[in-house]
DNA sequence: CTAGGGTTAG
């Protein structure tokens, strides 16, 4: 291995290593079993160079810890140096970029405004890693602006610039915005349709994926393991269950590329959803690896749409297992126990939570509005126009109980008054941040907003009709998909 | 020209 000559030159004393050596191998330890490697060679770092450290050496190694995930090492790192050049700020920005927490993207946000305030002028790469952030984020005039920013200042909309484009605003709700991006493109690759795939599956356009899976082949853009999960999973989404299989049947033989835990997860959503249950039991006794938690989670997400308790069940004893201290998991078999009344198993459920010493994650929702975030956590009362907001609260539950609705509260897992659990429903985060949308934009442009958790049954009930009875767009991106609400309809067709 | 950069089942 290259690695092993490396380290044998290194401690080798009359060969002393330079700025220019050190960071071809703080990227060759960037992956898996060079941790170790990796943190020997700091130590280097620190035996055979005099600081100040050269950048180059810098950006490397923020680069290299940010890799295995420390990111508050390579902040740390960050930190002191004093006068950071472009290459160390891309390093620390992609390294915010590599996290999906919305605190970390914030941070990133504001290290971005610092990187500005220092004069150093962005690159493609730095732009590359703002996107990253904006789509995380869900904030579209943000990365609209790095689009703007791109374009007026010459920089090149190259094959990254453009794949991280698509990301940002399909992940956005703009679609067709991706869409436009991607035409523009003039060298597409791989990734470039991979992100694309993935938007329209999001967004629920099946079909569409299936018909630009079919193109890249056309245009000899070569799949990879990647394109045939974002496929199957669009598949999946609208129910293509014979396309999603020729596509995994076809992988091995056709594409030369070996199923992974991925494609396993894809198919048995894929049969889970359709509601053939059987066949996605079956395919999760063969698959030749261990299923994880995602893969029963999205069983469980199967038996509740096709009300099968006793996969669910099942699903759920595995989940206990592997992650027990993740609510969701809960509180989605506690759901369907309610709603066929078995009120003893639900606090059976309950109870079980309480045993592993697990709180519900409070639903959050994140909206943008004259280019600022809001955040909404279920039930709070801490915004500034909290007051205006909870009167139009009000409203809402007042006009929506006059087209007929009413809560379903048969979905709230506390055991209270059901005056009460109304309430708990009408503050769920996305609620409020309807509520605040329509007081503060007034124009008619969609409402976007981001939820950290999926949609509730009554709050997706609930947002159909608002759509209708406000006559407003909504757009919500769930911790999985989205949900374009008009007309009192959803685009996920209720197959969510 | 050169470090740093894009997609991934629920």
């Amino acid at each position: 291995m290259a690695f092993s000559l490396y380290s044998h030159i290194l401690t080798h004393k009359s060969l002393k290593p330079n700025n220019f050596t050190y960071p071809s191998l703080f990227k060759a330890c960037g992956s898996h079993p060079w941790f170790d490697h990796g943190r020997a060679l700091h130590t280097h770092v620190f035996k055979f160079l005099e600081p100040p450290y050269d950048h180059f050496v810098q950006a490397s190694l923020l680069n290299f810890y940010s890799r295995y995930g420390k990111l508050s090492l390579s902040r740390y790192l960050f930190n002191q140096i004093c006068k950071p050049d472009l290459a160390t700020w891309n390093s620390i920005l992609a390294a915010y970029a590599r996290n999906t927490s919305i605190d970390l993207s914030v941070d990133a946000l504001f290290l971005f405004n610092e990187m500005q305030n220092s004069l150093i002028r962005p690159n493609e790469v730095t732009i590359v890693a703002l996107i990253g952030v904006c789509a995380d984020l869900g904030a579209l005039s943000q990365g609209t602006w790095a689009h703007a920013y791109v374009l007026r200042s010459n920089l090149r909309l190259n094959r990254f610039v453009g794949t991280a484009l698509i990301d940002l605003y399909a992940k956005c709700g703009c679609v067709d915005l991706a869409n436009q991006v991607f035409d523009q493109l003039p060298h597409k690759d791989t990734l470039c349709y991979n992100a694309m795939i993935r938007g329209l599956a999001i967004h629920g356009h099946g079909r569409k994926a299936v018909d630009l899976f079919d193109k890249m082949r056309w245009e000899g853009v070569r799949p990879d393991d990647v394109t045939l999960v974002v496929v199957m999973c669009a598949c999946a989404h609208v129910g293509l269950v014979e396309e999603g299989l020729k596509c995994f049947e076809s992988m091995k033989e056709v594409y030369g590329i070996e199923p992974k835990l991925e494609h396993y997860g894809c198919l048995v959503d894929l049969f889970g959803r359709a509601g053939r249950v059987r066949e996605a039991e079956e395919m999760v006794r063969m698959m030749p690896m261990k299923p994880n938690a995602v893969l029963w989670r999205s069983l469980l997400g199967a038996s509740r749409l096709h009300g099968n308790l006793e996969l669910g069940e099942v699903a759920l004893k595995h989940l206990i297992q592997l992650e027990p201290e993740t609510s969701g998991n809960y509180v989605l078999l506690s759901n369907i126990y309610a709603s066929i009344n078995r009120w003893d198993d639900v606090s059976r459920v309950r109870k079980l939570m309480k045993d592993h010493g697990v709180d519900k994650t409070p639903g959050c929702s994140l909206i943008e509005i004259g280019g600022a975030m809001h955040e909404f956590i279920m039930g709070d009362k801490t915004h500034p126009h909290s007051k205006e907001i909870y009167l139009k609260l009000e409203e809402i539950s007042r006009r929506l109980h006059a087209h007929g609705h009413r809560p379903r509260t048969k979905e709230v897992l506390f055991d209270i008054e059901e005056e009460e659990k109304e309430d708990a429903l009408s503050y769920h985060s996305e609620r409020l941040a309807i509520a605040f949308a329509l007081i503060a934009s007034d124009s008619n442009a969609p409402i976007r907003i981001i939820k950290n958790l999926r949609v509730c049954g009554d709050c997706h009930v609930s947002t159909k009709l608002i759509s209708m009875i406000y006559d407003r767009e909504i757009v919500v991106r769930d911790r999985n998909r989205f949900h374009h609400f008009r007309n009192g309809t959803c685009s996920c067709l209720d197959y969510w």
